[in-house]
DNA sequence: TAAAAAAAATGATATTTATCATCTTTGATA
DNA sequence: TATCAAAGATGATAAATATCATTTTTTTTA
């Protein structure tokens, strides 16, 4: 469990960090972050932001695991992306201008930082490093996202639920994938009830071992063959 | 016909620059750009680069439309945007280090310029209003994408095809829509017959007309009630 | 302009996947 | 720890869509 009290953490001592687009950041740039955030904890299942709303600045991932999310016309989610970790979440619409375009909320409890419009801005503005680090996670990001459409389009459920185990598995890393059925089938773009059906079969032909609510992957390559590419 | 020969289209005059990227350049921003680029024509169904390749620069589109797409494991296309006159193509993967993750060939006759890699960057290094637009750009397309991935996800074939009717309805403007029934289905997402059962059922209730190959839309408030949001 | 190729259209059928109804298990909370 | 709600599971059925085979039309090219 997660300290509760709002204190401050440390990005000098974030384990989170190295991997994140502050990794390469010196001394004085990592204080000017941490002098400019604010910390909190957040429980399980709360929203960071919703839908609509306008951005006032970015959340960086100290602990846990974000969902981000759109929802269709019947109110229906569709998981985007999961964030772990590390990652600075809603840096998108700042500079699109718009307002969010998909919601985050937690899927774990979490210690989340919040960076300001105008500090952030004002980094990008004064750290070529971090600008250029930016451009190149929208970039692959777009990339990765022209894929998802194509695997939406072209793969069946089974194999779409092959592909989603595999990026699961780099996310939880040697955890187990702790997701309900629901966040699963949505973010596999599936009802619930195939989504069960199908993690038996991979039970049953030995990819997947089920622990109740976690999952854990047994054979990588066969997932691997299944999910193509 | 456009003139085939491959001489210089200057920017100056360049009647889809005021609405591109490069729209709010002055004068001497122009000039640097026209300085530095070439120009091609392409005819209909050429490629303009291919998935897999690492770019050498940016295209910058000045009459006609291209298609960007990625290949499935069968090698199906699916289509993921539509560039028309304006756009400037293939910046992403010069940003994230990767080789191109998408291709691009053109639906018709073109006119296409091209900034080598190293003018372009130094342009962006040097031109924050021209960064800026590119985040901005970037940032809304990842928006845009989130939103198709739930479509694909969520909709009916049926639904899909209303939503697309209206994106290629803002692309060709007042032209007619000018796609094989193939690209159509790689657009939507769908098989090429079940597409042309359902252009069929949308001519008649109305919402379409078709003119062989050509569409045209006749009813843009029923496609949009039809398409949801 | 004829011939060939490509695109469009149609019908029959199979398959996948969603939906609905119901039941069971698990986990949270009073 | 008993109770309740949420999550997970299962079966039956319906609907949407893909696939395959074939024909017609349009477009391209020799």
């Amino acid at each position: 469990m997660l300290d509760k009290s709002h204190k401050h953490v440390s990005c000098d001592t974030c384990g989170a960090r190295k991997s994140s687009l502050f990794g390469n950041f010196c001394d004085h740039e990592v204080s000017q972050v941490d002098e400019n955030k604010s910390c909190a904890y957040y429980k399980k299942g709360q929203p960071i932001f919703i839908e609509g709303s306008f951005p006032r600045g970015v959340f960086c991932l100290n602990q846990g695991k974000v969902k981000i999310f759109t929802r269709g016309d019947e109110g229906k989610e569709q998981i985007i992306h999961i964030a772990k970790e590390g990652e600075i979440i809603g840096f998108r619409a700042m500079f699109s201008g718009e307002p969010y375009k998909v919601a985050a909320s937690t899927l774990e409890e979490c210690n989340i930082c919040f960076i300001g419009k105008e500090d952030f801005l004002n980094m990008i503005d004064t750290n070529p490093t971090l600008r250029n680090g930016i451009m190149k996670e929208l970039s692959k990001e777009l990339g990765d996202r022209a894929i998802f459409i194509t695997n939406m389009a072209q793969k069946s459920v089974r194999e779409r639920l092959a592909f989603a185990l595999l990026i699961l598995g780099d996310i939880y890393g040697d955890e187990q994938i702790n997701l309900t059925r629901e966040d699963m089938a949505n973010f596999v773009g599936t009802a619930t009830e195939t989504l069960i059906r199908l993690l038996k079969d991979f039970k049953d032909e030995g990819m997947i071992e089920i622990h109740t609510r976690k999952l854990e992957i047994i054979d990588n390559e066969k997932l691997m063959q299944l999910a193509g590419r």
